[in-house]
DNA sequence: AGACCAAGTTCAAACGATTGACCCAGTAAA
DNA sequence: TTTACTGGGTCAATCGTTTGAACTTGGTCT
């Protein structure tokens, strides 16, 4: 049944992503799309010209869509270079919910399918990869980097860095683009609100060794 | 050119495969994979009944051809219990070479695409997705699971150390699976000998650290 | 040795179904 | 009148699969 607050084109959007998400680009069909958006299948070439260009306008979507989680690990970072400026306690809890934060913003049931996609589009690229890695990884990227080469003193544009960065990023995501393998291999049989929080302790824990903060982790809990 | 010492099926596994690789299975078409091995387009229902027939059958042979590495991996994990038992210096040698022959079979030109198409299976998974799970998958987590028990103490039935093992494989196999968001965060043109010696250092490092094991990295050399 | 045959394999051609794109007349609201 | 659609239809192209004939091979019979 229709959306009554959304617009023809938002709903277009949303299910033409979900669809997306699940299986591969030309195995969605236009005809697919329109049935399950409720929507005539004119309407695609009249809001978007193209499949192609209902998919970019996914993933611009996308973007704008994950400006949020942007802005709060953003946030994170900018509380912490404002309090104790070199104090490893205060890193520690820093990276602690810089971790909580990432694991949430993939996991979570409203952010997950895009997750899913974004993950397509870095694996195998289409024109799409530009518009995803400027709007939004870049910018994570970067900010983790920025994270990192406070605590190690490196510079953020350093190899090091930039490959902790990437490494960081790849197991804290793991579990949401990974799901079934996931499954299979804890036995679960769901990724619920409880595996979630086993997640973020061991990755909290995991990270903090591998930035040299091992120390702090008994100390740091998660919110 | 027809390469003369394969057969006609063996031909079509190998094309099929790069190709299954490169994109999605529907976009796949049965045509091109026939030109691509110089086969007629019959020769798919022939020799594998169906295009999905093809497509299972390219799995059962990539858990075959890589049966070297799960024996590779798991020759380094009996030297280590053959050799001194419990001194933590051969555990920091031994990961180390764990994540060196990690990083290595899954970015060698030979592998590359058999992992990427592990990967999409992993991440949109179909029928095939049992047979690389039980044919390769659970090896070599199994394998890691052990290696980071025998380092940390628990037992490798521990949800913990479960956790932790993929996330270490997660870390060591992304520069050959998200090859071209990793070239285009570190400004690389492409991922050569040069580029995958750095990540091995910064990985086994990273590694090292994450198992409490970062005292010993300069006493560490990768070979 | 030569004729023969059946199984294994490859071939060109065609099958029905589905695809993305396009078109245009019609409608309802602003 | 303009904007935002709906509904129905057509189109060429391409899809996976099937068909039946042709070729290759190895063994058997005369």
């Amino acid at each position: 049944m229709k959306q009554p607050g959304s617009s023809t084109s938002e709903r277009m959007l949303e299910t033409a992503g979900r669809l997306f998400a699940d299986r591969a680009f030309d195995s969605v069909s236009t005809r697919e799309i329109a049935a399950a958006a409720e929507v005539n299948l004119s309407a695609i070439s009249y809001h978007f010209h193209n499949k192609e260009g209902l998919y970019r306008a996914v993933f611009e979507k996308i973007v704008r869509d994950l400006k949020p989680v942007r802005v709060s690990l953003a946030l994170i970072l900018e509380n912490q270079l404002a309090a104790a400026s070199d104090d490893r306690n205060a890193y520690a809890e820093t990276v602690t919910l810089f971790v909580s934060r990432l694991v949430d913003s993939a996991i979570s049931p409203v952010t997950r399918w895009r997750m899913r996609l974004i993950k397509r589009e870095i694996e195998m690229p289409t024109d799409c990869f530009q518009i995803i890695m400027e709007g939004h990884i870049n910018v994570i990227h970067d900010l983790l980097g920025i994270l990192i080469s406070k605590i190690s003193g490196e510079s953020p544009t350093t190899e090091n860095v930039r490959l902790e960065a990437m490494s960081i990023l790849a197991i804290c995501l793991q579990y949401a683009l990974n799901e079934e393998m996931v499954k299979a291999r804890m036995g679960w049989s769901d990724i619920g609100p409880g595996e979630i929080e086993g997640i973020k302790i061991a990755m909290a824990e995991m990270v903090l060794r591998s930035l040299n903060l091992g120390d702090y982790i008994d100390r740091v809990r998660i919110e």
